[in-house]
Parts: structure tokens; C-alpha cells; sequence
DNA sequence: GTAGGGTTAG
């Protein structure tokens, strides 16, 4: 029912919207004296059950002419607004109808008051705004009854100008000391979002209890402050209120958003103490909190003790388990839902829904979809955004188009699930389409969009979509910034980095575990590992990704000690080490040349904690041997490997003998590589490259010819640096930028110095079959140097020039920005797809190992 | 008369 469904008889001076009320309408009424009506027959509609029953005895009475009297229909209405249905209410308001004018003020008051109290909890709040309007403007006075029912109903419209109103009316009746209205207000102001006024208000109250504490409890719980919460809790036990259901279930519910079992069974413990009996609503709340908290065991326990287990408390266990990924136990309790109920209802479904798309079991999905059409339950807007997301998961396009044309009324989340479902399914363009003429959106259908970027590689395109949000004067929030950070740390922007955490800073982003890590792992790539230390030493809680992204800090920075270092910390805090951190750990090695090291981790990989070495982890050793110069020990390792050797392992070999200038292992290397026939473009450049330093351009050609019959084609070196916020982009032999002539001029100055300090090319880099000259000039055309040159005329003397670049620095680069650091005292700092290198006063932090 | 549970998309 909306509040279009009655029509209400308003008066004309007042307008039918809420905001109508106002304090001279209630000055002009004047308190009367209540007086009980002794007459009327009492507990006709007591036990009513349903409207049948009620419409029944409401015959009876009325042709036994006792209908009449005031109080007899104050009981008729008071009994509709009990079953809280559309339909009892719509009888109650015309009951009313009936009577109105004729029962004098006293029993007029109390026939308001019954109403706005069912439409109020009926969940059709603007109606009994309404009617609270119709009643002061027809002269009755509200009593302080009337204000706890107005306040709820005001809170469930979220009608913030209609409750501030309504507590003005109050203050003007002098009824703020009343405990109900005040605890109203708590509430009401802690659901529209003004838990201060509602702080303010119960810091007020003259008298409170444990409604008053447990309703600004529950507002802090549910405004995202769980500590605030908790902390009243025991705020609230120290003065010596005593605890009921109802506290305890708003304290779990906010120890579950906190995730801390430890605080959660610590507050539980108060149940006891309290003698708080159990019921389903805190056996749901404390099912969820387990769940939350990770104590899967204890959930499940408590789950299977209860035995009058109800839906909602089946559809809690379910959303908890398909959200930590146990789809299986999901299914398993739905099964059970179907044989011996409760019945799935629509929330069953979603979560239902949501399984099926995990595993992606289309079957499954189809079936939910007939259990829906089955039993009536389409038509809720919900289901149909978690089929289209359903469909989407499951690879089925067309359905999920297919649902989502048939929506009758499409929100804002059926058109995210759209355009999510399409980016998954590898169709961007199309979603971006979408998005741009999308009816209305919201900010995580910018977060969607802009991950969809960072998740293609179009990292100035994803930030280019934050300014625009910043122009359209939408607020990031952390989903935003984990997107944006990440597409920073690609593009090496530490200006932008630092911006990016400024505007964290300053938009009051709550900074979690992922976007901390997030930050970490910015900054690491940016270049700064002072600052992603910074950050992660700031962080509250840190689990195994957290600590893995200050150890790849470390590691880009070549620190190999101190990731180490790092490592022990981590285990000392009894995190448990992964498959991924020793990764970090390997790579942190092998850029610090620490090969003892590195064997030792890699044997207390399964001796210690239990990880099986993966083919990553292998290619990891071999690189950290080969490079070393271990070649054979290298080779031992790939022969041992418990599976098949792939493309990326021979390719560090193969890379490590062309430094290491052994010819054996490299042809061995190389004959295995091309059994594999692998896709990989790298190491056929590679190979090529190897082939072409050798000076065999047959074999050269030949590879180069495999790679174009199977598609592939040499990524072309880019480099880009950030200036003034903007970053600039070359490819190799690059003369797009505006700036070109300048920049060619000062290539050329740069040559003539580095000629003078005894530079001389090595064209051994050049791995195309041309004459001298042509290398020559190639080589100082590399994406580098062009990056470097703009950046020593674009900023300022003295400042550091920073590069990133997409692929390894070859030998000449390498050498040419060690010259220019000390030549033209610049700090420059490259990124390669590898690692860090930091050249400073003619010296480069890798020292010359790489 | 006031306070409490499960809900899809990034």
C-alpha cells in the first residue's frame, strides 16, 4: 500500500505532503481531559487471528446495534493495526471513517493513535504521517502515545525534516522528559543518519534504560561504528543496566562487523551473567557473528543444536556461507530447506542464487529459476538482478539479457549486474556503452567500471575515469581507491601516489586491510618504499596479502635482508605464510643475490610449513641459480621437478646463459623451449634476441616467422614519466609528443656528453638485422632515453626524473642513465617490468645485476 | 507506547 491507497480527507488549508506539519497547528489545540468508557464491550477482537475471523465477529456485534460506541471501534482498529496486513488496515481506516467526529476527542485521540501505530508498523510510515496531520489539523491534540508512533514512523520513511518537526512539537508540549519519546528519538535520529543528534538527545535524557542504551547501541552498530557500539555495551553494564535480548543482539551484530571472536564470545560470556535467555533472534545473531568471525565450526554447532530452526535463521547461515566461498555447505542446507523446510523464500533464493553462480553450474541455476517461476516468487527486483548476475557468472549472455529485458522495473543494480556481467564476460566496450547512457548510476557502477580498466591494462584510461567522477563531484570510496592505487602502481605515478593518499586522507576513506594493501603495494611500485612502509606499519590488521606486499616492497627494491627480515616478523605474529609471500620472498632473494638464502626458504617451503613448491616457485629458484652463475645446479633443480618444466623456467636459463656466456646449457635450453611451441611472446623475442646477438639472422628470421604464423608480435618497449600530474607516454622511436624537436635536441646533447665521457653504444642490444649506423640510431631512440630527455627539460634542476617501463632495460639504457645521473646530477629512478633501479652519481642500486 | 535477525551488483 502506498499513501496513495487511502484517500484521506485532508483539510485544503493543509497540503497533503508530510512536511506540512508545523508547531502552529498544535499550539492552537488545547490539552483535554481523557475520560475511560466503561461501556463498551471489551475483548470482542482479542483473539482474532485473521480478517475473516474479525470480519465475522464485527457482523455479529454489529447486528446486536454495540458496534457504536467509541471504544468498541478504538478495540476494532487496535486489533487491524495488530495484523499489520494492507488489507486489515484499509478495514481499520474505514471503520474509522465511519466514526469520525462522532466519539469526542478522547476516543478520536485514541483512534489516531491505534493507526499511525498499524501504519506505522505495518511499514507504511508516510501514511501514518498523514494521518498524524489529519488528526492536528482537526483539533486533536497528540499526547505523548502519539510521538514513539509518529518517531517510528518518521524513522522508516526516513523522513529526517518530518521527525525534526515532530521533536519541536515535543519540546512545545513538554513532553522531552518522557523516557518512551526520548528513546524514540535516539532511534530515529540513529536511522536517518544522525547518530550525533541521537548521542545528543540520550546524553539529555534525564531518565534511561536499557531501551534508551540499546537504541543508540544499535545505531552505532548499524552506522558503521561496531567499537562505538561496543563500547557503550560496556559502558551501559558498568553503570548497571542490565542487558536484555534485544541489547544482546545489537552488541553481536556489532562484534560480527568487526570480525573479532574474541570480543564476541568475551560479550556473550554477559549473557550468562545477565540470565539473558536464548532466543532464534540471538541464536541468529550469534550464528552470523561466528560466521563473520571465521568460527565456521561454532556456527555450524549452534545451528545444529537449534531446533526450531526458522528461516531466517537457515537464510543467515546460507548468505554467511556462500560469502566465505562454502558453497557446497550453502547447497547442502538448502537441500535440506526444500525436504523438511522452512520453505525457500526470495532471500533463500538469492543466496541460492548467488551459489550457483560461484560454481558457475548453469544447471543448478536453471532449476532455481524454475523453483522461482514454480512458486510465484518473480517479480521482486532482487531476484531478477541476482539471475542476471546468475546468467552473467555462468557464461549465459543471452539469458541474462532476457531477464533483465523482461524487468518490469529495472534499479540501479540491475543495470550494474549488466554491465559487470559483460566486462566478465570479456565485452568492455559494450558495457562502457552502457554505462555512458545508463539511466541512473551510481558510485559502484563507476567502481565497476573503473576496476574494468585497471583489469585491462588501460590504467591512464582508469584514471582518467576518477577525474571525471571527480568533476561530477562523486566521492571515491575505498572499493574506488583500491582501483585507482593499483592502476597508479602500474604506471609508477609517485606523484600521483602521493595524491591519491592525501585524498584518502582528506575524503575520510576508511582505509581497511585490502586498501592498505593496496597502498603498500602503490607506493612499492611507485618507487617508495619509505612510504609503502610507512603505510604498513600504520595498519591495524595485517594478514598474509599485507605483509606480502611490504615484502615485494622490499623485494623491487632489491633489499633482500629485509624482506627477510620482514618474513620472520610476519611469522612471529603467527600469520600464516602462503603460496604467494614466497614468492615475494624468492624474487627478494634472487634481486639481492642471496642464494643461500633462497635455497633455505625454498626448502622450508615443505620441510617447515607444509606448501608444496609450485611451478612459479621453481622458476623463482632457477632464476635466483642461473642468474648467480649456478647454471648446473640450476639445471639439476629443472630436472627434479615433480611436474613438466615450462616456457618461463627454461626462459630464465636461456636468459641467464646468454650473460653467463654458456653456450652449452643455452642450446640445451633453447631446444626445449622450442619443443614447447609455447605462445609466450617474450621468450620467442627472447630466443630471437639470443639468436640475433649471436649474429644469426637465418635462425632470427625464422622465429620471427613462427611468431607472426602463430599472431604474435614483440610488445613494443614503452616508457612513460609523470610530469606536473600528466603522464606521458613513449614507445620506442617515438616521435608523437609535442615536444618532439626539443626532446631530439636534447638526445643529441646527451650524446655528445656521454661521447665525451667515454660512452660508447653497445649494439649488441639491437637485435635487427641492419647496418651499424641504423643500430646506432635505433639504440638512442629506446623508449628510455626518450623519457629520460623530456624529463631532464620538463622539470626542475635537481629533481629526481622517474620511469617506468614495460619491458627489461637493456644494457646500453642501463648504462646511458648511470652516465646522466652523474653528468647531469639527476637522481632517475626506472622501473622494468623486473625491478627498481635507482641510478645515482653514476651508480645504479642493482649494481649492474639485473 | 520506545530498541533486535537473513537481501543481489563493484
Amino acid at each position: 500500500m502506498t499513501t496513495m491507497a487511502v484517500t484521506l480527507p485532508l483539510p485544503p488549508v493543509v497540503s497533503a505532503t508530510p512536511s506540512s506539519i508545523t508547531l502552529t497547528n498544535l499550539d492552537e489545540a488545547k490539552p483535554k481531559t481523557t475520560a475511560k468508557d466503561s461501556s463498551s464491550p471489551t475483548g470482542y477482537f482479542k483473539n482474532c487471528k485473521t480478517m475473516n475471523e474479525l470480519r465475522q465477529i464485527h457482523c455479529n456485534i454489529t447486528k446486536k446495534g454495540i458496534c457504536h460506541s467509541p471504544s468498541s471501534v478504538t478495540k476494532l482498529i487496535a486489533a487491524c493495526a495488530e495484523m499489520g496486513s494492507s488489507e486489515s488496515l484499509h478495514y481499520a481506516r474505514k471503520a474509522f471513517e465511519c466514526y469520525n467526529g462522532d466519539g469526542g476527542t478522547t476516543g478520536l485521540l485514541f483512534m489516531y493513535n491505534s493507526l499511525i501505530r498499524g501504519y506505522s508498523s505495518a511499514g507504511f510510515g508516510g501514511d501514518a504521517i498523514l494521518l498524524y496531520i489529519e488528526m492536528v489539523v482537526a483539533g486533536i491534540v497528540p499526547d505523548k502515545f502519539t510521538f514513539p508512533f509518529l518517531l517510528s514512523a518518521c524513522t522508516k520513511v526516513v523522513g529526517f525534516f518530518e521527525g525534526s518537526q515532530a521533536h519541536g512539537a515535543v519540546f512545545k508540549m513538554g513532553l522531552e522528559e518522557d523516557v518512551f519519546i526520548g528513546n524514540s528519538l535516539v532511534h530515529f535520529y540513529a536511522e536517518c543518519g544522525k547518530i550525533d543528534y541521537a548521542r545528543k538527545v540520550f546524553d539529555g535524557m534525564l531518565e534511561r534504560n536499557v531501551v534508551s542504551w540499546t537504541s543508540l547501541i544499535c545505531g552505532y552498530a548499524r552506522r558503521n561504528c561496531p567499537e562505538e557500539a561496543v563500547y557503550l555495551f560496556f559502558e551501559m553494564v558498568e553503570t548497571g543496566v542490565r542487558p536484555n535480548s534485544v541489547t544482546m543482539v545489537c552488541v553481536i551484530s556489532a562484534c560480527a562487523k568487526l570480525k573479532d571472536l574474541e570480543l564476541g564470545e568475551k560479550v556473550s560470556a554477559y549473557m550468562g551473567e545477565a540470565g539473558v535467555k536464548l532466543n532464534t533472534l540471538l541464536v541468529n545473531a550469534l550464528v552470523d557473528m561466528y560466521m563473520k568471525c571465521g568460527a565456521i565450526d561454532s556456527a555450524k554447532r549452534l545451528f545444529n543444536e537449534c531446533v526450531d530452526r526458522n528461516l531466517v535463521l537457515c537464510n543467515t547461515i546460507m548468505s554467511n556461507y556462500v560469502r566465505q566461498g562454502l558453497v557446497r555447505e550453502a547447497l547442502s542446507v538448502f537441500g535440506e530447506m526444500l525436504q523438511q523446510g522452512p520453505r525457500p523464500d526470495r532471500v533463500t533464493m538469492l543466496s541460492a542464487f548467488s551459489a550457483c553462480a560461484h560454481l558457475g553450474d548453469i544447471l543448478f541455476g536453471k532449476q532455481c529459476h524454475g523453483y522461482i517461476l514454480r512458486n510465484g516468487l518473480e517479480g521482486w527486483d532482487n531476484i531478477s538482478n541476482a539471475m542476471i548476475d546468475m546468467y552473467m557468472k555462468c557464461g549465459k549472455q543471452e539469458m541474462a539479457h532476457r531477464v533483465f529485458d523482461c524487468m518490469s522495473k529495472k534499479t540501479v543494480v540491475s543495470w550494474n549486474s549488466l554491465i559487470a556481467g559483460l566486462i566478465r564476460n570479456g565485452k568492455v566496450e559494450s558495457a562502457w556503452e552502457i554505462f555512458k547512457d545508463m539511466p541512473d548510476s551510481d558510485l559502484v557502477s563507476w567502481n565497476t567500471m573503473v576496476s574494468a580498466l585497471v583489469q585491462e591494462s588501460m590504467f591512464v584510461e582508469a584514471i582518467e575515469l576518477f577525474r571525471v567522477m571527480q568533476n561530477e563531484g562523486i566521492i571515491a570510496d575505498r572499493v574506488t581507491m583500491v582501483g585507482i592505487a593499483s592502476a597508479c602502481g602500474y604506471l609508477g605515478a609517485l606523484d600521483l601516489a602521493k595524491w591519491i593518499l592525501t585524498y584518502i586522507e582528506k575524503n575520510d576513506i576508511h582505509c581497511d586491510m585490502r586498501l592498505g594493501t593496496a597502498l603498500v603495494d602503490m607506493f612499492a611500485r611507485c618507487g617508495d618504499p619509505q612510504s609503502a612502509m610507512q603505510i604498513f606499519n600504520k595498519m591495524v590488521r595485517r594478514d598474509v596479502s599485507a605483509w606480502t606486499a611490504a615484502i615485494g616492497a622490499m623485494a623491487m627494491e632489491g633489499n633482500g635482508e629485509q624482506a627477510i627480515d620482514l618474513f620472520n616478523e610476519m611469522l612471529g605474529q603467527e600469520v600464516k605464510p602462503d603460496e604467494v609471500v614466497f614468492v615475494a620472498l624468492l624474487t627478494a632473494c634472487s634481486h639481492g643475490r642471496s642464494v643461500d638464502q633462497g635455497r633455505h626458504l625454498f626448502r622450508s617451503m615443505t620441510e617447515i610449513h607444509g606448501i608444496p613448491p609450485q611451478i612459479v616457485h621453481y622458476g623463482c629458484m632457477v632464476d635466483l641459480l642461473s642468474r648467480a652463475g649456478l647454471l648446473e645446479e640450476a639445471l639439476d633443480l629443472i630436472k627434479s621437478m615433480p611436474m613438466e618444466p615450462n616456457d618461463v623456467i627454461w626462459g630464465s636459463l636461456l636468459a641467464a646463459c646468454r650473460n653467463h656466456k654458456n653456450v652449452q646449457v643455452a642450446a640445451y635450453a633453447a631446444e626445449r623451449i622450442t619443443k614447447l611451441a609455447s605462445e609466450r611472446t617474450g621468450i620467442h623475442v627472447l630466443l630471437s634476441n639470443i639468436y640475433a646477438s649471436a649474429g644469426k639472422w637465418t635462425e632470427v628470421a625464422k622465429v620471427r616467422l613462427q611468431l607472426k604464423e602463430k599472431g604474435v608480435h614483440k610488445v613494443p618497449g614503452s616508457s612513460s614519466t609523470e610530469v606536473n600530474g600528466i603522464i606521458h607516454e613513449f614507445t620506442s622511436g617515438d616521435e608523437s609528443h609535442s615536444e618532439n624537436t626539443q626532446i631530439a635536441l636534447m638526445l643529441q646533447e646527451i650524446n655528445y656528453r656521454l661521447r665525451d665521457a667515454g660512452h660508447v653504444p653497445d649494439l649488441s642490444n639491437v637485435m635487427l638485422d641492419v647496418d651499424e649506423k641504423e643500430k646506432e640510431y635505433l639504440l638512442s631512440r629506446h623508449s628510455e632515453k626518450l623519457a629520460i630527455a623530456f624529463g631532464l627539460i620538463s622539470t626542475g634542476q635537481g629533481m629526481p626524473i622517474r620511469v617506468v617501463k614495460n619491458l627489461r632495460m637493456c644494457t646500453d639504457c642501463h648504462s646511458f642513465s648511470k652516465l646522466v645521473s652523474r653528468i647531469y646530477e639527476r637522481e632517475i629512478v626506472i622501473r622494468d617490468n623486473n625491478r627498481f633501479h635507482f641510478f645515482r652519481q653514476g651508480y645504479c642500486s642493482c649494481c649492474d645485476y639485473w
